[in-house]
DNA sequence: CTGAAAGCGCTAACAA
DNA sequence: TTGTTAGCGCTTTCAG
């Protein structure tokens, strides 16, 4: 049997009280008791009853991942793969697990009700989420869910810069001497189509470029749709800014069936840089995404319990490989 | 606050007891009383407090997942990414989180001997574990570990079948044709290789075929330059079987480089089915790796503490594409 | 600065 | 078939 905290008490000769104080590094206690107390801890190897705690504290000790999406298939996402990977390895060091669910676009309220009713959830990060999920957050998850991507007056948010990446990857073909660039976006639902769209609608103004943009659904196919869009509707093309890595692979196998060359004829850009963004032929030129720092973060401020800032972005780095 | 069982045992008017028992579906119960307790705890909202239940019944509530390796860098690869995806969104059905972390290879004893210890681990799930790794597995953890990969005999083991795999793509490739096939096998410390290893050996051996073995380390570069052994070594090789699809995209971009047709020259194959893999010029040829469905299974068992199978393995499918 | 005492919500003997 | 009882190990007032 593991030792509990009587027989550290026990052993420093001391009530069960004073033992807690000083392992909690609380309330008052003279040197000598602390000193005591924490030998013998350490002697018996004395680890604390997470659940024992959670039931006086009334903390739950498990940390849920909340993905938003039309269908339960938004968690076949190696993106969620990484944020749920880096929530694992963040909680454990403080004895938080994470566990993942969906949780329906259409109608968030009753799955939310259910995480804010469960004693066992600490806390909640949602991914991918919409106003209209944010809104929905009942007041008792208050102060613990996070947010990456858009947040809300009660939930902080942490995502990356992707507007700022969007202006960065404008200009730098731009300087590159590309003056017709097309965009193609995410789907027009998910807020974090948004700010890029802006920021490049912005950009090619003020460069005094044409618009052309196709919307996107993020993924490979998507990508060879939206190129083979661009290619007829812009044949003049010369640029080609997919916001995600999925698509310009995409893209990429569309203009070599065709025999356009790349750079040469139209460069292509992506964002994400996924794994195999470097081993496409050409080595596709991205913007990184520091998803785990970014979990991380969320994380932390949720299991901290820090009042965290209503937003944190996070810079994206141009990735100059061989294909823009 | 969120109804307690006493709240429903008050509205279904009887005793605690009784509402524990009818609501764990445990011992006996006349119907009227079921009826009546399930109807108040659902009028309620009742959710059970999982902190009191693992205090008392001593049972954790999170899972940890433990991958083996020299250094912590194990953790960053997309295949642990898989299963605690997979881990994070069993577990959320019963409640347990998952937690992740790296178990030294050369010393795994206090790891583990923490894990043994801390009243918050439901168990462990150890991934690219080794005989050290399993014999250093504590009693107190007996019938709670699992592994995806080798097993002992205190620990069940869930793996795919990747000797059957390899035996089925040199029989195919063989069948195709080819005459002088070389392997990339993984890390000869990992034992996850030795299979393979032997299935080909014997494969070979089988089709009277010459031994072309080359070890890898299952990543791109790892693939470049096994590709390149092979074709110094062997230069009349037409065939090569990479046990990981990272390596044999790496021997494909070799082969490129070198202006060898493929398949033409030689045939590549890879092992995994990783998501880019039907996006390489030419397509990988591979065998799926059901990580997701292994680790499901694993986890399920741990979970429900069911006395599993010494060793349960998992087939491995062709997928045939185009260059092999 | 320290100890005594109460109780978090639940399960599992045991008694009725 | 049901209720009574006794804790699980910890935190936290409240007295000393």
């Amino acid at each position: 049997m593991p030792p509990t905290l009587d027989d550290v008490a026990r052993a420093a000769g001391v009530s069960r009280s004073t033992a807690s104080r000083v392992l909690a590094g609380y309330g008052p206690a003279s040197p000598t008791t602390r000193d005591r107390v924490h030998a013998a801890a350490t002697r018996l190897g004395y680890a604390p009853n997470p659940a024992a705690r959670a039931l006086v504290t009334g903390a739950g000790f498990r940390l849920v991942v909340a993905v938003t999406g039309m269908d339960p298939h938004v968690l076949d996402d190696p993106y969620v793969d990484r944020v749920v990977r880096a929530a694992a390895e963040v909680g454990a060091a403080q004895g938080v697990g994470v566990s993942l669910q969906w949780l329906p676009a259409d109608a968030p309220g009753p799955a939310l009700a259910r995480l804010a009713a469960d004693r066992g959830v600490h806390g909640v990060l949602v991914l991918n989420t919409t106003e209209s999920v944010l809104a929905a957050v009942p007041d008792g998850l208050a102060g613990r869910v996070a947010s990456i991507g858009i947040g809300s007056p009660t939930v902080p948010a942490f995502d990356i810069d992707n507007g700022g990446a969007t202006t960065t990857m404008i200009h730098h073909l731009y300087a590159s001497g590309r003056r017709r660039i097309a965009m193609v976006s995410g789907p027009q639902w998910m807020p974090c189509t948004r700010r890029p769209v802006d920021a490049y609608r912005t950009a090619v103004r003020e460069l005094a470029l044409p618009v052309r943009m196709v919307p996107g659904d993020f993924t490979y196919a998507g990508g060879e749709a939206a190129m083979s869009t661009v290619l007829e509707q812009w044949p003049d093309t010369d640029a080609l800014f997919a916001t995600s890595d999925a698509m310009a692979l995409g893209a990429l196998a569309v203009l070599r069936v065709r025999g356009v060359d790349v750079p040469g004829d139209i460069a292509v850009a992506g964002f994400d840089d996924i794994p195999f963004a470097s081993y496409s032929v050409p080595a596709l030129t991205t913007a990184t995404h520091p998803v785990e720092r970014i979990a991380a973060a969320a994380v932390t401020a949720i299991l901290t319990g820090t009042r965290a800032p209503a937003a944190t972005s996070y810079p994206s780095h141009l990735l100059l490989r061989e294909s823009a």
